[in-house]
Parts: C-alpha cells; structure tokens; sequence
RNA sequence: GCGACUAUGGUGUAACGGUUAACACUCGGGUUUGUGGUACCCGCAAUCAGGGUUCGAUUCCCUGUAGUCGCCCCA
C-alpha cells in the first residue's frame, strides 16, 4: 500500500473551515459595506495572468523571487498574481475609452507570492485593493488616505489606535537629482532608506556614505537650495495640512517611508498599528500615474492602497475590534421519529425554506434524544420533532434548546418564530 | 536564500535509556427505541522518516522532512 495522503493544505495556505470563512467574510462585509457608502464598486478578476505583466514595474525581487511562475501547455509564462495593481492598470487600459473616469473600485483578491511562511506572512492571502483612477489632483489623494481611515474606524478602531505616515516618491526622486544620484543608485539608496529605522544611525551614516556623499534627509531638510524638491515637498506638507482640516489628527510626514513596488510615481503612504505589542505597518498604498500607459495611449492618474487580511485580522484581534460572524447557521432542527418520517420531514421543510426559514432535517438513523445532542452541538437553537402525529395534526412542539422550554403551535406559525429569529 | 527552536492518538498535554507509552478533550457505542445538556460504563486512536550509539532508543547523536520564530524582503 502507499502512503496515505496528506490532510495538511500545502505549504503557507489555509484551510477555511465555516468557522473561520464565517469570522473572513465578516471582516469583508464591513470593508465591502463602507466602501460602498463612498461609491466604490467590487470588480475581479483571475488570478492567472500573462507573465509579462509584472515584469515591467512591480520589482525585480518580487518578479524574480516570489512569483509562482510557470509555462502552460501552449507555451505561455503564467504567473499567478503577486498583487492586483497591474490586473486593475491593465483592465481599466483595456476600457479607456468607454469607462465613465473617475473610476472607485475596489476588489479582494487572493495574491500569491513564494515566500519563506512566518508570522504574518504567508504564501497565499486575500488582499482588499482600493483604487480611485482617473484624478490627478491632491483631492484623490485626500480621498484615499480619508478612506484608509474611514475603514479601519468602521471596524470601531480609534484614530490613537493606528497612525499614517506620508511621504511622496517625486520628492525623493527631485532629492536624488539634486544630491547628483544615477538611476542605479537611486534605488539603492530608497532601498537603504527605507530600512533606516531598522538599523543603528552609525550603521545607516555608513551605508549612506558608500552611495552618496550628501546627505538626503538633510536636502529634504533644507530644500531651499532645489526649487524642484522645494515643489514637492510643499505638496506633501499640503496634503498633510488638508488632512489636519478636515479632521485627522494621526498623519505625519516621513521622509524616509518608500514603499516597495517601482511603479510608485507621487504621493506614497502607510496606516502603522500604534499598539506598542505589535507596532508595525498595517497597509499602505501610493499614486501610480504612469502603470495604466504601460498599455498604451495617454498615462492615466491613479492613486490607491491594499490592505492583507492576515494584518488586517490581527490588528483586529490586538485591538478587540473582531466583527460578530453571522455563520449561516441553521435555526432549526427537524427532528424524525423514524427513518420513515424524513420524506414528510423534508416537504415540510421546503415549505419553511419558501418563507425564509433556515432548516436543518435530520437524515440519520439516530433516536430523538441523540437527535437533540445532535442539535446542541451543530448550535443550532430550535428543534422540533416531525413525524406522523404532527402531520396529522398540523400542531409542533418548539423544543428551544438553550432554555428547554417548549412551546406546542400550529404549523402555521412556525414562520414567525423563526423571522423573529429566536 | 541564511539562522534558531520544535516534532508523542483527531486536538491539547504527560512520562521513562528497560513489562502493556499516561491523562483530558473530541469521536463511536451503551446505561436511555417520541425529546438533549449532568453522571457512569465500553471502545477507536500516537512516539515524523532514515541512519548511528547501546544488550535495549519514543528518550542520546547525525541526516532528511515538516512546522514555528527571526533575518532578508514585504502584505
């Protein structure tokens, strides 16, 4: 005989038993139900895409290292999406000419990436993406980042309770050219700093020296010297300032936030869990102006952010915010005498279900008592015995199984009781 | 890709270089064939794989595999 195959799902997965698709799906009902109230419409799409499509602009690690990547039986390079952005840029690239701009859409996806799995990270996650296409003005950015937060608070998080960093990719690549840096090393000194919290300032000064002479921060500082980072920098302090206004108090400017992707082209920000137990980055997003042109014709602006599930859900579960799961649950149990009672049972069941009644029947063999353990341990609340007496009778005894208390009523309202939701 | 730690029934734990590997939960059956939750009884079920040390290894050592946690990177 050969080895018994595996129950484990396959490296850096999960398994969603009802239970804990049950506690997901409430956590994207929330999302889903407040970015409707801000207009935003659900799109999809497949996972599969041509590889190409990341191999322009999202970054080389990501495309080199952490794809699943592979050749179909027509000799197509398919990856299995990394992240949504590109599917969006090329779908909205795909209708330009007949989508009604300024597009508000969002999806939830699952992105795949081939990582080492380890807390907070593993090789398959679903990922809330929000994007406002189509508008270039400082007012989508505002937009976004509002609605970032307005999420987050949709779950009853407090603004103290996460803060936003923000910084803008232009006013990092004016500072590059003012400090004299090439292409090559301008990414490697984003790279450089957006570790720089990480690491002791001796280490940073060094690592800093062997790329560039000045320093940049100090550039970003002064900014008098280069009108162009004078520009840029006034725009993030703008946007900072518009989010003070209209009421958020828990945005800074941080000069050393990057972001990963290369698409990156203005504004870039990141939402950070303020909870000292778990203090790191919750979701981020930034402006890709020139992603939608890689497809052709004219760029179209575009600002938005993504948000993993996994983060999202223990930043929940730090903070106490875990939405109440609706599992679906039956609420009634129908109960047979004998097996000879479940063809009666189950027509007297799809009469409930006509009317809204969710209803479990009894198939198996057991007595009523084991019945009703039966009952208890799949919760469901109510039970009633259905066989031949009942059917004559048109009369039911509701077992409530929480309080044992039982309530003899003609069939006939049986689906009051169960609206009521009892 | 690098490093550390861990590996015992379905789950969570226990134990010992030496008879039958223990306990709890879960699961199945029963006391209880038209009405449950308590209680009691019975039952199913495990030392990750391979090699080494040893009279004897689940225990000690090595390798592999898997998992967890860090680094890298990122969500």
């Amino acid at each position: 005989m050969s080895e018994p195959l595996s129950t484990e799902p396959y490296k850096g997965v999960r398994d969603f038993f009802p239970a804990d698709w049950a506690r997901m799906t409430a956590i994207f009902d929330t999302l889903r139900q407040t970015l409707a109230t801000w207009g935003y419409e659900e799109y999809n799409a497949s996972p599969l895409e041509r590889a190409e499509l990341y191999e322009a602009k999202t970054s080389e690690e990501i495309v080199g290292e952490q794809t699943y990547t592979f050749t179909d039986r027509g000799d197509r390079r398919v990856t299995l999406r990394p992240e949504m952005t590109p599917t969006l840029a090329r779908m909205v690239a795909a209708k330009r000419r007949e989508l009604p701009f300024p597009l508000r859409w969002f999806s939830i996806p699952n992105v795949f990436r081939y990582e080492r799995p380890q807390r907070g990270r593993l090789r398959e996650h679903y990922q809330l993406n929000v994007d406002l296409v189509g508008v270039a003005s400082g007012e989508a950015d505002l937009e976004a980042i509002m609605l970032a937060s307005a999420l987050l608070e949709a779950f009853g998080a407090k603004e103290s309770d996460f803060r936003i960093r923000i910084n803008s990719r232009a006013l990092l690549t004016a500072a590059c050219a003012a400090a004299g840096l090439t292409g090559e090393s301008t990414r490697a000194y984003l790279r450089l700093l957006d570790k720089k919290a990480k690491m002791p300032p001796e280490e940073f000064a060094a690592a800093q020296t062997a790329i560039c002479v000045k320093d940049l921060l100090t550039i970003i500082e002064d900014a008098g010297s280069a009108p162009e980072v004078a520009r840029e920098k006034k725009a993030v302090l703008d946007i900072l300032e518009a989010l003070t206004k209209r009421g958020v108090a828990n945005a800074v400017f941080d000069p050393t936030l990057t972001r990963g992707f290369d698409y990156y082209t203005g504004l870039v920000f990141e939402i950070y869990d303020t909870n000292p137990a778990n203090p790191r980055s919750l979701f981020g997003g930034g402006r890709f102006d020139r992603l939608v042109a890689l497809f052709g014709g004219d760029p179209i602006p575009a600002i938005g952010f993504g948000m993993g599930d996994v983060t999202l859900a223990d930043f929940l579960e730090t903070h106490n915010l875990t939405p109440k799961s609706d599992t679906g649950r039956p609420q009634l149990y129908l109960g047979t005498p004998t097996p000879g009672d479940i063809p009666g049972a189950q027509t007297f069941a799809a009469e409930l279900r006509k009317q809204g009644g969710r209803v479990f029947v009894n198939l198996s063999e057991k007595s009523l008592g084991d019945q009703i353990k039966d009952a208890v341990k799949r919760s469901i609340p109510l039970f009633i015995a259905y066989g031949a007496n009942e059917a004559t009778s048109q009369t039911v005894r509701m077992k409530v199984l929480a309080t044992g208390e039982e309530v003899g009523l003609p069939v006939s309202e049986l689906p009051v009781h169960l609206k009521a939701g009892s």
